[in-house]
DNA sequence: ACTAAGTAGCTTACAACTAAGCTACTTAGA
DNA sequence: TCTAAGTAGCTTAGTTGTAAGCTACTTAGT
């Protein structure tokens, strides 16, 4: 009997006719998002990040040499607005974890680059990052965490469908 | 092969000595939680009020008769600070939603009522919310959602010890 | 009964986002 | 080869949150 058990008897005693299955399995998604986000969010403070700003310097590790893309490429990569983009990638490259310099092919465009300090931040945060989400996801035995992607992979196609 | 799983396989290919199971679990926790948030705030505008608004009038309206709680339940069970939720009930006081009352049995407190009108909205709200969380999860066979329910819980604990 | 500590709700300052609109540039069609 | 439409990144205004500190009130310990 969690919170969210609690929510859902709440409205099965006050609205019975009302059909909360969906309630209990959202519910719970939403509150992961927060628990497991704020604790991945302590992590990333520790290295002068946060979570938004992890986003975008994974992005750019994870594309690989040579650690570029365009603002519009990681905007819409993190469904950002290219507003918001904006105010990450001055944060950052005030921090001096990306540069920011002229697309030798559009000149609209920029190319933000993962700077070498940018590099070692991200490469660092991943792990702790992992390390946090692990300590989670380990506290359940092997087959469920298999059983669990599964089912969580599945709910994401039916979601985005 | 969606979205995440294509960060994954760059990540494996980047890091091949990343542990990224755990990363794949939480990644789509994170996209369903804001897939099928941003499908119930779409759901909700259509009543003049967004997801931190519903939260509040859900929260009353779950207490059941006579709908009332006070400012500092409500932020509590909402896990928002006070100015946060200070800032929740002037727009829903502005709407008409709810109503500010002096706490009779200690002055320095307040009784937030939920109003006739409040009810009405909450009541179809709720309706319309769960449909749209419903339409989601009904693509998983019974069997599926059962499971994922249960594990989903198991993971919450997990999170929350 | 008094005082010190705690609590309730609000205010202020600040952070980070979106939406809409701007300028500069690119590209597709007559 | 112009020109109209589209795109990139930025700016501004408005939204909604947090953190910290305030006043007013309550409560526990002497």
């Amino acid at each position: 009997m969690d919170d969210v058990d609690r929510i859902v008897a709440q409205w099965g005693r006050e609205r019975p006719e009302l059909q909360t299955d969906a309630m209990a399995v959202f519910g719970r998604i939403y509150r992961l998002a927060r628990v497991v986000g704020d604790r991945q969010e302590q992590v990333y403070s520790g290295l002068g990040i946060n979570r938004g700003e992890f986003d975008v310097l994974a992005t750019l590790r994870r594309a690989g040499e040579p650690f570029q893309l365009s603002p519009k490429a990681l905007s819409a990569s993190l469904m950002l607005t290219t507003g918001g983009m904006t105010g990450r990638l001055d944060r950052l490259e005030r921090a001096g974890l990306v540069a920011r310099s002229p697309d030798p092919a559009d000149r609209r465009g920029l190319v933000i680059t993962l700077t070498g300090r940018g590099r070692e931040v991200i490469d660092e945060a991943v792990v702790i990052g992992l390390d946090a989400q692990r300590e989670v996801l380990e506290r359940l035995p092997e087959a469920s965490r298999k059983r669990l992607s599964a089912l969580l992979r599945d709910l994401l196609a039916a979601a985005e469908a």
